[in-house]
DNA sequence: CTCTAGTAAGTGCATATGCACGTTTCACGC
DNA sequence: GCGTGAAACGTGCATATGCACTTACTAGAG
């Protein structure tokens, strides 16, 4: 008897990344189609509310703060950086430091964004319940982690 | 008294898109991590895979099988084509159909990459907890079905 | 002061993702 | 047979992602 084409213990239903890259495929469009008359993609979003939260970083700093690899950030920053909504200049003190900042504008258009944002969640949250979206959040944390 | 720089109702903690992304980049980076000695990459394998249950598939076909768009699935094909693991073909009776099968070369070193696939399983599994795994993957179905 | 180890960024390359638009082909009504 | 609407695909563009390599700069040893 020969091996079947495939053995039955790889089911791509049960591979974790399979599954968190398809969901995150879903939701980002979701997402992305609140925010659209916002003019901002759901990573834009995300991107100008830390740097609100966390006021101007250096960029290596705030590429560990969201857990993003740094030559990915700093390519996310420059449509950011073009349509004016946060700017991008070398620390004083270390000439080798780019300080990442919001810009009033950026504010401006972050703030118009949250009631479409909040109509996503909304969204996500009716789909699975409350309570299952703060589960799922928390295993989300754990995955973060290590 | 002036309005804080972000309302405390926007918390990009509670973003269910922004963590989901964030997941999904740490937990690709472990799949591609231990999937390195098999010159897969997760999305590779996963296709791979896809492709040895479900059989040979129009492009069509198979993206709505995987809930990935049509144009992504199509490049993602490419790099596979080179390699020799896939070929696409036009189908006889439909010229606008485009036929996308494994091929025995592709079955090999999908076969090769399943212990490394499984060891990132099992390390995504002690990190979260076996019956948290289910759980997430129950969770992370849901928000595929819209 | 100088040399050097380490740190912060930038760049090139490849893959991943999806929207908008255009082209080819098919099936069906007439 | 001939349109005509729909289906399947390809392409251009822009963003997203991360690895490997290089460059610029800092700080500390000597």
């Amino acid at each position: 008897m020969q091996e079947q084409s495939a053995p039955p213990d790889v089911d791509m239903q049960r591979c974790v990344s399979s599954n968190l890259r398809r969901a995150s495929r879903a939701i980002t469009q979701c997402y992305n189609h609140w925010l659209r008359p916002s003019g901002l993609l759901i990573t834009q979003f995300s991107l100008l509310g830390s740097l609100l939260q966390l006021g101007e970083q250096p960029m290596t700093t705030l590429a560990e703060e969201i857990l993003m690899d740094r030559t990915t950030l700093s390519r996310n920053v420059q449509p950011l950086e073009r349509q004016g909504w946060v700017t991008v200049r070398p620390d004083e003190a270390d000439r080798r430091v780019q300080i990442v900042a919001i810009t009033p504008a950026g504010k401006d258009v972050f703030m118009a964004a949250i009631p479409l944002w909040q109509a996503a969640q909304a969204q996500v949250a009716e789909q699975l319940g409350a309570g299952n979206v703060t589960r799922l959040l928390e295993q989300l944390q754990e995955l973060n982690t290590p």
